[in-house]
DNA sequence: AATGAATGAGTCTTCATTCAT
DNA sequence: TATGAATGAAGACTCATTCAT
């Protein structure tokens, strides 16, 4: 696997042992609340007890503590998903096992501030989103896949385009993890993880019809409902 | 109504009538891309064509220029949902429908930069998100839990819990959207739209199991493959 | 007398015709008010119902602008006092006469606010505190001056030091319209300018003192009566 | 205690005690120079031999670096004037040390740049006049109020208004300490204080008149022999 | 190794001045 | 003449980074 990290850890890997773990901690932690760029390593350093100065005895300069967040608190799981082995149960259970086990090892934690954090510096520090999506989305949607083809092959599961299914199956974890960070915050909402992923869970898996037909065309019909529907001009 | 791109008519030329949109436009690029702290109000008036100064004449400051941004942006689409009229349909139709409007209303455009800008910034500026939860996200939620207990009233679907159902509904576009201005463009990927909308739409309706059964509970044997598993700190 | 404002009048002078006097009006009261560098071209034209740019049709920028104010503000009263002639009356009665003047004429009006921007702005354009000294100031301490040497001469006045002496006559003047624009305003106090006249008339022309005797000399003994003064630095 | 001028130690040898003061007494000069408006935080920080940056690390802003320097520069003598002392002396002798002491600890002083910056800084910083009438200026009237009833009660001196008296023993001093700031410097004038206090004393102890009469009304006498008086506009 | 005072480049913001109408 | 939108130089302020201790 060339993985961006493989790049990178000969940059970013030194003095592993000693590098203070409060310092990346708290980095994430400022840097997914304020974002990088109106982040103040004086808050991360407060943050973690120490001065300021002493952040750069151990990173050299912001960059580099930003992607050593990003990269140390990633390396856990990485390759997590491509390990999973398979397991002598249905292709449902196995689905919903994997599902829930993201939410649990990833969604659940701080580990999730990382992905709006990469969602917001993917832009500004590309090799970020490459090392997550190679080292961490990718080998998740090919894990998922893998289960779709492995229930279709044994007539389990109908699916028509595996390699879609298993983005769109990420998809809600990924969606609750940033929700948790933002809008249940700012919103005082309250979204109930469990509840969630057993409804996605269930869709997924049951679907909503009773009686199973081809999937809709778009008939556009709720769009012309729409009165003077007009933007704020055309992008 | 003009195109962004369009630069035709010197700067003097240009009247005060049309410099508020092309402002808009330019910071909503430039915040969508680099996010509010590091968007310069330089790089906004050099794609709007005009100096630094000018900005400030429409605009008192830079966190006004965000708030008239996400606001003037949106207003065209504030309780477009509720306004979607209920359709001689059926109800996989209708959500079939409901997310293809969804997609093409908002999705595909530059509006779906606003969802990530309000992501990264809801937690500097909580009045955003807010707004942004009750004059499009809630609203949509609450049509597509409509769309939801219509169908499960008239018997064509099978839902226990419409409430979760339609926030995992709207997941997998929102995440596409965030897609389509980070992962897609930094890793060279080029998910396309239709084929994921309609992969989930796919699944949500028939489901993947081609013979029913009760949600699987989560067993956890994913999990208990995963040697060595550690996070880097309990959060 | 070599005043500045002969140098400067070819430079100053011109338009005076058709200058609007409302523009002078409206600058000396925002430049009174907030001094030259806090004052805002456009709060001038404002006051005077114009547009920012008309400002420029008349003085070619904001330094002109502030010489023009003080200049012809200043004209009306230029010579003045050298042009007071002799009175048949007695020496005490023209000096209060002269004090009474200078108040009616000067201190009581707007122009008062001349005074504190000059005194504000002397160092940042020198030529205008000469000009002021020259037209304004001189021409006062002569005139008193003389009305002291013709008292002393007529043997009405005891006066030892006819030009210092001229010279603190003027000042309470000088500070009551200083005060007046300032003090009084932002403290709510309300000085009754003829009282304050009539009380420096009264001392100076009949003194405190019952019993004439010579002036005290300064023997610090008040000073010794201050435990630990000690300033912030020596300067 | 060191004097501004010296500039013995580097930069970084300087303790975070010494800078608070130095930054004050650069700041009172260039603000009395230059006015608050008009001063630039790189000249204060240049004439104390730091950068820019380092007057944040003790004053918020502008503003709160203005009010320290009329505070701190000003307590020294808060309240001083309110511990003076009755003194075994005549009255006479107490006013002449009183205004000399005014002189010796504030006129003469640096200090006497802050009577220049309040004036012309009260109309936006109101607190700061408000401050200073308070502290300084009203123990000064009063103590001067006191010792003119003092002597009228002796049967020393003749005073009607006591009040106003007070008002206007002051003000030849403030004027004093203006004009060695503003004008003295811009027209190569040298007022001798000395002269000019005593010049004062003499006048307002003795009296000009050797025959003591009533204060004479203002005949308006002089203003008669004005032609063609006629301010720019009616204020 | 750790500190935190100091630095100065970079950005927001203001406003005198210009200029096409 | 008059306007006011536009400009851009200048200055307040922030904060990543350095460095003497």
């Amino acid at each position: 696997m060339k993985s961006c990290s493989e790049k990178l850890k000969p940059r970013w890997a030194r003095r592993k042992e000693d590098r203070p773990q409060e310092l990346l901690c708290a980095a994430l932690h400022v840097f997914g609340e304020k974002g990088y760029a109106a982040a103040r390593l004086e808050d991360v350093a407060k943050r973690a007890g120490v001065s300021k100065g002493t952040v750069y005895l151990y990173y050299s300069n912001k960059e580099e503590l930003l992607k050593a967040v990003v990269t140390e608190h990633i390396s856990p799981i990485v390759g997590e998903a491509a390990n999973l082995k398979d397991e002598k149960a249905t292709s449902a259970q196995m689905i919903s096992d994997a599902l829930h086990l993201w939410w649990d090892r990833y969604g659940s934690t701080e580990l999730s501030a990382i992905t709006k954090l990469i969602l917001s510096e993917a832009n500004a520090f590309p090799e970020l989103g490459h090392f997550f999506y190679d080292e961490v989305i990718k080998p998740w949607w090919d894990y998922l896949e893998s289960l779709l083809k492995q229930g279709v092959a044994s007539g389990e599961f109908r699916c028509q385009d595996t390699e879609y299914a298993a983005k769109v199956l990420c998809a809600p974890l990924v969606t609750l993890g940033l929700w948790k960070h933002t809008m249940d915050a700012c919103c005082n909402l309250n979204t109930d993880p469990m509840r969630y992923i057993d409804s996605h869970v269930q869709m997924v898996l049951n679907g909503l019809s009773i009686k199973q037909h081809d999937t809709p065309h778009n008939t556009g019909s709720a769009v012309r409902n729409i009165a003077g529907a007009g933007g704020l001009q055309p992008h």
